[in-house]
DNA sequence: AGCACGCCGACT
DNA sequence: GTCGGCGTGCTC
């Protein structure tokens, strides 16, 4: 017998590295009789669980000591996060020190992190059919949200995931189904030769400004990040489309990072209206499957458009040719927990490491972004002029100190209001407390209600009997009684907005008030319809938290009025006096967008703190520009590159020792300043003690240096076992 | 983060 | 006598 063939070699064996989605900052080393690519799934055991991670690449084999266990299954035989989004994601648990293999997880939708196929399966899609397309659209006028799902289906067929984010009615569709107007599909995945480019006829007239600004992207010579810096009503959603169509005429995608989904309806519109391109919207109310075809279809380059909040920031795309941000001063583009990135920061990396500009669009950008601006990081693109006949507002602060107040509100504010109401124009009232009042005193003895669990009094929320503590969520029946001495007088302390909408309501019994706070939005669905009454002038009077600050235009609105300004010109917390500007800013924009030209109120303690006069004499620009100047003295950002470790355990005594033993293992360096462990504003929250430790290096590379050095060491500080911890590089605030 | 092991309190 | 409280240790 002859045999020509080798004996059977062993099967060949690699060990391949695998980020594994666990909070450890290390990837473990793993048997595989295959070689999977890099960006592959894996199954893998570990410890007692089976868990999916990603394949980093092969290993050299190093003898740790411990025992290496066999991939269980390879999940992918290409990679799952393309190179742009992998390397994205790789820097950002880099710069971040967030664990890699938590971080990669951010990168895919929940259906591929939990090892599902990542196949495509057809979303529903609805279409007109040919009756659809005949009947009168008059006929169906007794039934409007029908006859605007008809006539929206008309211009195009529609996703069924993206009914809700359009405000389009489930119900009308049924109906429209049963009549046979329209029709379910089939949707297809899209490729990237589905859609071509075609531009809508409603191009508008750019101003000279505008026209600048686009001329300025279209010259651009390589890619760059622009500052569009456009005050309310300057038409920066005109420059965003102007700029997207060259983009997407080169059959290029295009990505939208907005702060909120919900908010941005009528922005949705416009680009519908524009470009007759497939766009997908990644929102919150989509399904784990439909946001996996939604993935996917931006992934296969379907997509032409992709609309998204901070998490859309790791979307795969076949094609990507430009990042837009709106609103890019906005806080919510930062995770406050777990893997705390910042979307926008990372739409500029992203768009540098794929040649793509990178537009960042705001009325009040943020000081880092200013900075960048002036410092010629990026192109500063201004759009000073309102459109059409729109005026600026006009500020007016009252001074109320020793002045009497009716549920906060002044006499001179209740006579300006009035004389407004009178004239059938609405008024917007801004308090940022929930609740009819942030304690409950006795009157006999001065006790105050006080939460157990944290360091805060409880808010009572009348309408409901609660007292409630908006920092951990306890509450109980608001008492009849003081706990202390048994007197029956019981008052609110302060004021919040529950309060101001009773007040108003006695005040102005013929002028209906809407509330629109967290408590009255509760329901699902219950913010949209109140900002659609809202905006319709169904109510003259709106009294709301910052949350109506935020994307909404109120077109009847000519006086508004921010009832408390003074906590933030004297808060502890370096970005407040930021904030009230963009918050007066933002809100200024709201009022006065038709021909009339809208007042702004501001009540304070302090009409003549320079920070309020620079911003309301010389509007935000000037007044970012001193915030910048004082922020560079303070080393404060931009000017200094922070990084806040918190910790929080049952007993204080753990959490600052916890943070005492981080702070001695911080080199000594002239350029590092380690301030803490200090108490967090609040010490006490949700039965806990939270401490802080605060890092302020003069460069970013510095940071970066002490922090790489650091972090490998915490994983075996004994004191740090004990507590619950957290790196916040680049902290939006102190608390 | 899970998940198991491990050693002390009030219950069928 | 056990069920179960959460401290602490480990994960290729």
């Amino acid at each position: 017998m002859t045999t020509t063939s080798p004996p059977p070699a062993p099967t060949p064996s690699n060990v391949i590295q695998v980020a594994v989605p666990v909070p450890l900052a290390r990837v473990f080393d793993y048997d595989c009789s295959e070689l999977p690519v890099v960006g592959a799934r894996v199954k893998v055991p570990f410890g007692r669980r089976e868990l999916v991670g990603i394949c980093l690449g092969s290993a050299t084999p190093s003898e740790g000591g411990y025992q290496r266990k066999a991939v269980q299954a390879v999940l992918d035989t290409e990679t799952v996060l393309p190179k742009a989004v992998f390397e994205l994601l790789q820097w950002a648990a880099s710069y971040y020190q967030h664990p890699i293999g938590e971080v990669l997880a951010h990168g895919l939708p929940t259906l591929l992190r939990q090892g599902e196929a990542a196949n495509y399966q057809t979303t529903q899609g609805i279409r007109v059919t040919a009756a659809g397309e005949q009947v009168e659209l008059n006929s169906l006028r007794r039934a409007p949200q029908q006859q605007r799902l008809l006539a929206t289906l008309r211009k195009g067929p529609l996703l069924r995931r993206d009914l809700v984010s359009q405000e389009l009615s489930p119900s009308a569709l049924k109906a429209l189904t049963d009549k046979g107007l329209v029709e379910n599909f089939a949707h297809q995945p899209l490729t990237a030769t589905d859609w071509s480019f075609a531009m809508g006829s409603d191009a508008l007239q750019l101003n000279p400004e505008q026209a600048l600004a686009v001329a300025a992207m279209g010259a651009a010579t390589k890619p760059q990040t622009y500052l569009l810096e456009g005050v309310t009503g300057s038409g920066k959603t005109e420059v965003y489309l102007q700029a997207m169509a060259s983009v997407l005429q080169k059959g290029r995608q295009v990505l939208v990072i907005v702060p909120e989904i919900g908010l941005t309806p009528q922005t949705l519109r416009r680009f519908q209206q524009r470009f007759a391109v497939p766009i997908v919207m990644l929102h919150s109310a989509l399904t784990d499957r439909e946001r996996l075809d939604a993935w996917l279809d931006a992934k296969h380059g379907g997509a032409a458009i992709v609309i998204g909040t901070r998490s859309a920031i790791f979307t795969p795309f076949a094609q990507l040719g430009m990042i837009i941000v709106d609103e890019e001063h906005d806080n919510s583009l930062k995770q406050q927990e777990g893997f705390r990135y910042h979307a926008r920061d990372l739409a500029v990396v992203r768009g540098q490491k794929e040649q793509v500009p990178v537009i960042l669009g705001s009325a009040t950008p943020s000081l880092e972004t200013l900075n960048n601006a002036e410092q010629q990081r990026y192109v500063h693109l201004q759009l000073t002029q309102r459109a059409g006949q729109a005026k600026p507002a006009r500020f007016s602060l009252v001074d109320i100190k020793q002045m009497p107040l009716k549920a906060g509100l002044s006499i001179p504010l209740i006579e300006r209001m009035k004389k407004e109401l009178e004239r059938g124009k609405q008024v917007l009232v801004f308090l940022n407390r929930r609740g009819y009042a942030p304690a409950l005193m006795c009157h006999e003895c001065g006790w105050l209600a006080q939460c157990q669990r944290c360091d805060a009094y409880f808010t009572v929320h009348q309408r409901q009997q609660l007292l409630q503590c908006h920092h951990c969520g306890a509450h109980q029946r608001l008492p009849k009684q003081c706990f202390d001495c048994g007197s029956t007088q019981l008052v609110g302390q302060g004021v919040g907005t529950e309060q101001v909408e009773q007040t108003l309501t006695e005040l102005f019994p013929e002028h209906p008030v809407l509330r629109i706070d967290r408590d009255s939005t509760r329901k699902k669905g219950a913010l949209q319809q109140h900002l659609t009454d809202a905006t319709e002038n169904k109510y003259p009077i709106l009294v709301g938290t910052q949350m109506l600050a935020k994307g909404h235009h109120f077109p009847h609105v000519t006086l508004v009025a921010l009832l408390d300004v003074d906590g933030a010109l004297y808060s502890s917390d370096f970005r407040a006096a930021e904030r009230l500007g963009q918050l007066i800013t933002q809100v200024a924009g709201r009022a006065g967008r038709a021909s009339e030209p809208g007042i702004v109120v501001l009540q304070t303690h302090h009409p003549e703190h320079d920070l309020l006069q620079d911003l309301i004499q010389n509007g935000y620009g000037a007044f970012a520009r001193s915030l910048l100047q004082e922020r560079r003295i303070t080393q404060l950002p931009p000017f200094g590159q922070l990084a806040l470790f918190r910790a929080e355990a049952h007993e204080a005594q753990q959490a600052q020792q916890a943070l005492q033993a981080i702070a001695a293992l911080v080199p000594h360096h002239p350029d590092i300043m380690v301030l803490g462990p200090m108490p967090a504003i609040m010490e006490r929250r949700a039965g806990r003690y939270r401490y802080q430790l605060l890092l302020q290096c003069q460069q970013r590379g510095l940071r970066q240096q002490v922090l790489q050095h650091l972090l490998p060491k915490l994983e075996g500080l004994a004191e740090l076992r004990r507590v619950r911890w957290s790196l916040d590089v680049d902290p939006q605030d102190l608390s």
